[in-house]
This record gives structure tokens, C-alpha cells and sequence, in this order.
DNA sequence: AAAGCTTTGATAATTATTTGACAACTTATT
DNA sequence: AATAAGTTGTCAAATAATTATCAAAGCTTT
């Protein structure tokens, strides 16, 4: 409908804004402004103002924002006023670590199915789950109208495994493989390359270390 | 040294150029230019130069950038030249999925030890590495000489703990906990927030099916 | 119900980031 | 050895993101 751009630097931040509101919902409190939460978060007022217009504004002037109203609010946006089905591909160490992480059910992210391609692992449970064979994967999707894949294999099998995913009608593939998968339009990847992360966290202890010392 | 403030956005491509110049370093690639990279990596010519530039310029007019060199010239600004010593506090999936994501090592991160407060853990190995209880953290960082702390717990305990490593002059937090920690200046955290990272895939998912539908 | 206080939403100014253009230099070719 | 082709590093221009400012509007108090 209203297809304004938001620029990715805001929607970066709407998880940072729910996760903030959640806790203040949870501690009770009932209105909050944006000088207060900038306090909080550690922003500019500024910027959350402009932010939430992005979207219409959803405060009220000489009152603030109403937290719970705010919460459910951006949680539509993040499209977590509908369930998610996710199946997740590899089952090891990462693959089973993200299937027990129970928080993602509360928020409408639910696992599945979980498939490997090592004999050895097939039928075996992980939580609720039972690890089935890798050929089965696109019967799977379309009987279990699965809209987001996780892929958490090696990447010499991502790229592979994505194309696969992509040519069952999936949109949204959450890859930590650590490699870009190359997908076609209106395919949307999430990626967590977790040595990124961490060489990022390693470069700026490296320079800290030389220029203060 | 050279205290030239280098940007967030560039910092934050260091890893991937690192990746991708590993890759061709693995194929046989002796030389690139900025132009092939582009193509390569869907980054514009003109970014890659700028990218660089910021460090003094690797290249050489007329050649391109030498892959070899420009891969180690990279790894030196991530602080891959030299060791890091790891602990994880969490035993949990996600502290065992990380520590057995071997990978990590062979870029000079060392895990050198896991904690948990769960009595049932401790004593238990974790591929190489023995659960130690929660009490002996300050300990063991100061005899093993750790620099990098991965926090692995639910946010509960958190921010106490991560209290506790700023004590001992832990400089860098590597924060997988689903809250923001509050560390004095000079302290650096990287977050990974995978709920966050799954909430925005979530948003693009939604708005494409809004608008496109 | 009026007056003063608060706070948003919107606009403008500033700052940061990305892209484009080209001179200077290197390599390759004739 | 001279010329042509290719490529960087740098500067300038364009775009994007953040911050500051303030009028307009809603609350709160008397």
C-alpha cells in the first residue's frame, strides 16, 4: 500500500526500539518520550522522532508515546503479528544450538523441521524436532508452507542448498554460512557471518591497543 | 600511530574483502583489479579504492592490487597477525556450538576456556575445553592472558558479568546476550543479536508481501 | 476555560558516506 | 623508444543519514 522507502538504517534499528519497549511494558510503564527513551538507549531523541515517523508518527504532542501501543505497533512492522514457519538445514553444532533457542517461538518464529545430509544424524531428535535427509527438503516446504529457511551448513553446500530453497518459492533465507549466497530479486537474505562479527570486534582491539598504549 | 579516525562502514566491509580475497588467494589469483573485485563483490570500483585508500593505498597504478599482499595487508588491520585468547561464559547450545566451530581457530582466535553456573555442567568437556564454574573467571583470565570474552548466558546474568570481566581489564566483549551491555570507554562490545537479526528479515518479508502482493 | 508546560512532527542544517571523474603513473605493445 | 591501454589515488559532486530547531498541538493545572 504505502510504499514509501525506509532507509535500512532505520529498519536496522526497529528490533533495538522493540526490545526496549518490550521492557518497559514489562516494568509497567505506560507513556514515554522520546528525550526519555533517548536517555535509555543512548541516541538522540532526534533520531527516534525521525524514525518513527518513517512509518506516520505514533505519538501524541505534550504526551509522548504510549509504550504498549509502540510496542505492538513496530511489531507489526517487524510482521510479528503473524507466525513464521522456518526450517533449518544442518544439524550440527549451530543448526541444533538455534533449534533449542526457544525465544524465537514467543515471537511467532516456528521451527519446523531440521535436515542434514550426514546418514548418521538422520532420525535423530534435537528438541522437537527430528533430523530428516536432505532430499527432502522441497516436499517439505510446500507441505509445510515454509516461508523462511535457515541455512547453517559449510559453505561449500550453501550456495547450492539456497538455489534450491529459492526454486521452491522460498523469499526469505537467514544465512550463516559463511559466504554471500547469490540470489534473484525479491529473494531476501539475512546474513550472520559470525568471523565478520568477531574480526570487526578483533580490529578495533587491534588498533585500540596501538594507538593508545 | 596513525590516529586517522577510520569510519564504522568502512571497517564493517574489512571482513568481507578479507573473505573474498582469501577465496582468489585460494584460486591461484595473483592479481586484481578494482574493477574485476567490483563485479565480484556487486560493490562499486570507486569504493574498493576509497575503502583502501583509507589505509594508505595497496595498490599500484597501471596493476591492480596484488591479492596476496592486499589479503595480508587486511588480516594485519583485523588483528589476524597475531593470537587471541578466548573464554566463553555460557555453556549452553549456543557457548557449545561456538566452541566447536573450529574455524575460528585457524584465524588466531583460541578458546582457552568455558563457564557456567549450572552445577550439572561443570566438569563436563566441550569438545576440547572442561566446564569451570563462574567463580574462577577472574582467575583464569588473568593467569591465561585472555583478551576476548564471549558472553553466552541469557540477559539476566549478563550485564553482571560482563561487569565482572571489565573489572579484571577485559578490553573487548564478544556478546551474543539479547541486551545491550553498559561498558565504560575504551571497552568494546560486539553484539549479535540474533533475534534482532531474525526481526528484520522478518520486516523486509512482510513489507515485500504488502507491496508486491 | 484559560494559561503555561511539554512534546511531537516537520523542516532545515549539518555531517557522513558513496559515487563519479580525471590526472598521474605503470604496464604492455609496436 | 615511443605510444597506447589500463588502473590507481585523489579530489569533487552527489546522495544519504543524523542532528538541531521550532511552530503547532496536546496535556495539566488552576
Amino acid at each position: 500500500m504505502d510504499s514509501k522507502i525506509i532507509s535500512p538504517a532505520v529498519i536496522g534499528r526497529l528490533p533495538r526500539y522493540y526490545r526496549y519497549l518490550g521492557d518497559l511494558k514489562d516494568e509497567g510503564v505506560e507513556r514515554i518520550s522520546s528525550q526519555e527513551l533517548s536517555e535509555l538507549m543512548k541516541v538522540t531523541a532526534s533520531q527516534i522522532r525521525q524514525d518513527f515517523n518513517n512509518f506516520g508518527g505514533f505519538g501524541q504532542q505534550g504526551y509522548g508515546y504510549n509504550v504498549e501501543y509502540l510496542y505492538n505497533e513496530i511489531g507489526k512492522l517487524l510482521g510479528l503479528h503473524e507466525n513464521h514457519h522456518l526450517i533449518i538445514i544442518g544439524a550440527g553444532n549451530l543448526g541444533r544450538a538455534l533449534t533449542n533457542y526457544s525465544n524465537f517461538e514467543n515471537r511467532g518464529f516456528i521451527f519446523e523441521g531440521i535436515f542434514d545430509q550426514n546418514p548418521a544424524l538422520i532420525g535423530k531428535k534435537i528438541g522437537e524436532l527430528t533430523v530428516m535427509p536432505m532430499e527432502e527438503i522441497e516436499s517439505f516446504i510446500l507441505a509445510h508452507s515454509i516461508d523462511i529457511v535457515v541455512i547453517a551448513i559449510p559453505k561449500t553446500g550453501a550456495v547450492a542448498v539456497a538455489d534450491r530453497v529459492v526454486n521452491c518459492g522460498i523469499k526469505a533465507i537467514w544465512n550463516f554460512a559463511h559466504t554471500d549466497l547469490n540470489v534473484p530479486d525479491g529473494v531476501v537474505v539475512e546474513n550472520v557471518h559470525l568471523s565478520d562479527s568477531l574480526m570487526k570486534l578483533s580490529y578495533t582491539l587491534s588498533t585500540k591497543n596501538n594507538s593508545v598504549d
